[in-house]
DNA sequence: TCATTACGATACTATACGTTCCGTTATCAA
DNA sequence: TTGATAACGGAACGTATAGTATCGTAATGA
């Protein structure tokens, strides 16, 4: 996810089929036989911190290149260098967030209710996740964005993955229960309602919510 | 939802605390005793029709105003005097669409599925499904967003609202289950696949996701 | 007929993305 | 040590677009 080298071709987002080279800590980028000044990956990581920070303070659609640029003290070009256009860097940025801790306490239950707590700590405490719909509604229409946000997307869904299987391999749920679909079932809830209902969501609200969600799926006795 | 005029005060969406006069046909806006040119209405309708037009078109971050004036054939100026700004705009014309058709079978599986079936229909279609999310990840940190969003959030669950209240009316599912987190639970994961994951949404996949959804809900035999 | 207000058109201001150039600096190779 | 190379921060630039202001014109009520 991070991105070295691009064709300089002016084609809006179009320069995201560039090769990824494999970064070395203060490599560089260019062929093997190449030399001069390497990037710095002080530099890098004060980006994409000042990213970050920018996406709590003022939101994305507010946030700007200039704004990141001076928050990180480096000059545009030095962004424009390793990052193609201002949405891969956020999604990059974005994409870095653990967001939450999976917890595994042997219990299903306990485990989606526990984990999602720390989401929504977090989610509440920055509002960062609001961050994934402002991308997520471009992809219709943007097609290298929707690529990039696809392991952005599936990061953010393997915890509650692992989370059925661990129960399924205990033999809490039956064998035939789709996990994908249970995830999206837990999930999909919690989501909506933070993104498209108002307000914040609290906490307490988890309970009920996956109680009503296992109820079709956990095993009778 | 329909602006006649506003403080032009310049504050970012600070205009939207504005006085909503009622709108009649062809009226003006201004005090009873106010003479001159009504606003037109044809205009009015003429923006709202460009602005669908073009978000199918061309996505909600590639609208520009001036393209919706040249393609409504209005100034950019008749634009202003009715909407404090671009937001509003979107959101109006997005919430004037009905979306789905809200089918009643007499069964609730049939109802969500079928309901659910045309939805999935016009989203796949147009693509228009995917200017919320795009609205919805502002809202964190604009509140007049947020209140802009809210009836349109709110017309986009009534009808799932309505089928589960019309089951609950005919016994088919327990009297004590609530009914918001039942309409979240089966409008959730829909809305999830089709907003963070990628690509489109077969409805064929509508069917399993609902019986999982109700399997917790409906009352057994 | 006159005051008033909306009309389309156009020029304008301000902001922000992305590019290009500058003199400087860090690294490698001869 | 010296020279080639490429990244550095900084700043100027071109382009696009949101939103404002102003033009002469058209529609309505008094």
């Amino acid at each position: 996810m991070i991105w070295e080298a691009w064709p300089a071709d002016g084609t809006l987002m179009g320069e995201l089929q560039m090769a990824q080279a494999e970064r070395v800590k203060g490599g560089r980028g260019g062929a093997p036989g190449s030399t001069g000044r390497p990037r710095s990956e002080e530099a890098h990581q004060a980006i994409l911190d000042a990213t970050l920070d920018l996406l709590v303070e003022v939101g994305f659609s507010s946030l700007t290149v200039e704004g990141v640029a001076q928050r990180a003290g480096v000059g545009k070009a030095t962004i424009y260098r390793r990052w193609p256009s201002k949405l891969p860097l956020v999604v990059e940025a974005f994409g870095r967030l653990p967001g939450f801790e999976e917890v595994d306490s042997g219990r299903l239950e306990t485990d989606l209710k526990e984990t999602l707590k720390t989401y929504l700590a977090n989610f509440n405490a920055t509002s960062l996740g609001a961050v994934f719909p402002s991308l997520a509604g471009e992809r219709a229409h943007n097609p290298e964005l929707s690529k990039l946000l696809e392991p952005v997307a599936r990061g953010r869904r393997e915890p509650f993955v692992r989370i059925f299987e661990r129960a399924r391999e205990r033999g809490e749920i039956s064998e035939d229960v789709d996990i994908d679909l249970a995830a999206d079932l837990v999930v999909g809830p919690i989501s909506v309602m933070l993104f498209f209902r108002g307000g914040t969501l609290s906490p307490k609200m988890v309970g009920p919510i996956v109680d009503l969600a296992l109820s079709g799926i956990l095993k009778k006795g």
